[in-house]
DNA sequence: AGACTTTTAAATGTCAGACAAATAAAAATT
DNA sequence: AATTTTTATTTGTCTGACATTTAAAAGTCT
């Protein structure tokens, strides 16, 4: 029936998918200016607010940015690793807490997919990263930490061995999936012991990585996980059947 | 010296991010309804085009829907799987190509998330996924096909063999490294002898996968990596030094 | 009373025109 | 020649209006 994929309301949304065609095909490519809002909006017979729906959308997505001025305008945008990853964390996290995604699942990708980082990073992890790690191990020992500090620095760990691996793509794509756990982790109560456990194991990676022991950093990983996995089940036990 | 985080200027994305932060903080949830356009301008002391252009601004990120009429308005959007993936392969592609990411480094962090798939997949992988991948090895193997339906085949292949893990975060995560990759895949020019090389892997692999073999699975996968990069090279030499 | 039709009100979508503010280039001044 | 001033361009924002869609309310008929 309807032969425009979109229909004919939504006419910023049609222009800004215009536009972002141009981009990602390489039509407009970096840096180059698009034309006025006045000139789009007589290109696409359109008004100037409507043009400019079209353009903030494009802007959310860090696809171009603008500047006033005399010779300002909007601009395509090189999308910087740090940008991309902004935005998947965002993405990231509320696919996780809108779809209710159960801890297990979450768990299970996050620590697959850190495992593919782990041989990498055993590999060429540098002296620096490797401090990093061991610097946050030495703050989860510090007693008086809360549970939202304990699992920063968690993060802060995890993140220093994925950048291990040298591999930009590979930090952009591993970044969401662990930044995106955090707000799951943080209903984990972690008891003095259960810290204790954690604290063993990061050592325990953190010592096969300065030994490239790929296999070794493998398989702590393998026992973090299903240690992570059991605290969780025992908080939700203890939340079913309450003391 | 600014105590603001974001300059007095650029009003709405000032308003995009109150918002933002409220559905992420869980302040807003799900299919709940925003305040009108005018009850907003009132709020945030600003003209409804400044709203709206806020409002298209979360829209771009699909967290946001607008539907018009009475009972109509914004409603905070339960952000799908899907509407999550086609983002992150937008978002993956641009990145690639903007950041000239070489074809290595692209190649390397694809096959290292895929191979921490493998073993989820061989242990979960449903007839049905198996029979995809068969059928588009058989597709491959088709005469007279072009460079870009082999390519396109092949992330149908590897799209079931991720599917296989029965683990939507990871298969969402995956499908943005797979298929951001075809734009670069797609620069090589598969000869009929290469072609034959990677269905024959591409057999190995689901053949490793119908035995739920997980190691057969890893190889396999190991040894089309290693593969796929010597075409790069070999595309980029001829580049190089045409005869 | 109940089912159907019409009206109405509320909301988003779009437009036109205007002014403010920033900014770089051009012009004027010292 | 260097500096200051002017000017033109462009985005940012506002006001007000009308169009369109849609659900609910009101009205009408059987």
């Amino acid at each position: 029936m309807k032969l425009k994929p979109s229909k004919p309301t939504d006419l910023s949304a049609h222009i800004a998918q215009a536009i972002r065609d141009a981009i990602v095909s390489g039509e407009l490519i970096v840096d180059e200016r698009l034309p006025s809002e006045a000139e789009l909006s007589d290109q696409f017979q359109v008004s100037r607010p409507t043009v400019r729906e079209a353009l903030k959308r494009l802007a959310a997505q860090s696809l171009i940015r603008t500047q006033r001025g005399a010779s300002g305008g909007a601009f395509v945008n090189k999308l910087s690793f740090e940008d991309a990853y902004s935005q998947q964390v965002t993405t990231s996290t509320l696919l996780l807490s809108m779809n209710a995604v159960s801890f297990d699942t979450a768990c299970e990708a996050r620590y697959s997919l850190e495992r593919a980082c782990a041989a990498l990073s055993a590999e060429r992890r540098t002296a620096d990263q490797l401090a990093t790690m061991r610097a946050e191990i030495f703050r989860q020992s510090q007693p008086g930490l809360t549970d939202e500090a304990f699992c920063a620095s968690d993060v802060s760990f995890h993140r220093a061995l994925v950048d291990g691996a040298a591999n930009p793509v590979l930090s952009y794509q591993l970044a969401g999936a662990v930044e995106a756990m955090q707000p799951l982790m943080n209903m984990i109560t972690f008891t003095a012991r259960s810290r204790e456990e954690i604290i063993a194991l990061h050592s325990r990676i953190a010592d096969a990585l300065e030994a490239r022991d790929a296999k070794a950093v493998d398989q702590a990983l393998l026992e973090l996980e299903a240690y992570t996995r059991q605290l969780a089940r025992d908080v939700a036990e203890k939340r079913r059947k309450p003391d």
